[in-house]
DNA sequence: CACGGCACGTCCATTACATCA
DNA sequence: TCTGATGTAATGGACGTGCCG
């Protein structure tokens, strides 16, 4: 890529070519390869943390140094690269795997809200429309949110990490409020549940309903999705 | 100036060997 | 001692870049 002509490189490969292991290969099987020593590895590691690849100056100096030939050096750090190019790529999918449970898990525990809200407000919406004929009106009247939770384990007992997962914030009486709420308020929310404009589905620019977490990492909306994230 | 050939570099896939469990 | 797995030095090919005629 990068590749100036260099009189001291030219030397080099004149010199290499006179190396008695190059072209010879797979003969004299000793000779042919030896491991570098601890003191040569320490050395080619300090440089390679500084720069990964060598001038050709350096190289001649390192290669002096170390007393090995130039082109030995340039295949170590070669060599050096590329190891380092799949422990980065190795690195970079543990922490992709990790981000995809996080927000899969965070995926879940919105799809169970969603279910407990929408039936919430399913019987908040039949308690609004019946007549007020009932001597226990008032008891029922009550009875709305208490039912609800418990016709609905998810919603009574979403799970404080969920929350925490989810940064949502309860506390200030958000679902407290409901069984208050005016005619308009739940007319609204009528038509939030059945178009859904402002649904998880859409919240992320895809449609969750293909459940892209049940496809594989290699599937290309999800990798559009975590360029989209990146960006 | 455009072009082709040469020298040299890097990257990548692969091979060959050493070492270890 | 043998063997399979793993690590690594080295090779070969493809391709990019700069220089020169």
């Amino acid at each position: 890529m990068e590749g100036k002509y260099d009189p001291v490189a030219h030397e080099e490969l004149t010199e290499q070519a006179q190396t008695p292991w190059k072209k010879k290969k797979k003969k004299s099987k000793m000779e042919n390869k030896r491991r570098f020593s601890d003191e040569q590895i320490r050395l080619l590691e300090t440089i390679f943390e500084s720069e990964a690849k060598l001038e050709p100056r350096k190289k001649l100096q390192v290669a002096r140094e170390l007393g090995l030939q130039p082109r030995q050096v340039a295949i170590w750090f070669q060599n050096r690269r590329a190891r380092w190019k799949s422990k980065r790529i190795e690195q970079d999918y543990r922490t992709l795997r990790a981000d995809y449970h996080k927000l899969a898990s965070r995926f879940e525990f919105l799809k169970k809200e969603k279910q407990s809200l929408i039936l919430q407000l399913q019987e908040l919406s039949e308690s609004v429309a019946e007549p007020p004929h009932d001597k226990n009106k008032a008891s029922k009247g009550v009875d709305a949110d208490t039912k609800c939770e418990q016709s609905n384990p998810s919603f009574q007992q979403a799970p404080l990490e969920g929350m925490e997962l989810l940064g949502l914030q309860f506390g200030n009486g958000r679902d407290m409020e409901h069984a208050g709420q005016t005619k308009e308020e739940l007319v609204s929310i009528d038509e939030y549940r059945n178009e859904s404009t402002v649904s998880p589905e859409n919240l992320y620019g895809f449609d969750l309903a293909d459940d892209i977490f049940d496809q594989s990492c290699s599937n290309p909306q999800w990798l559009n999705f975590w360029g989209r994230e990146d960006n």
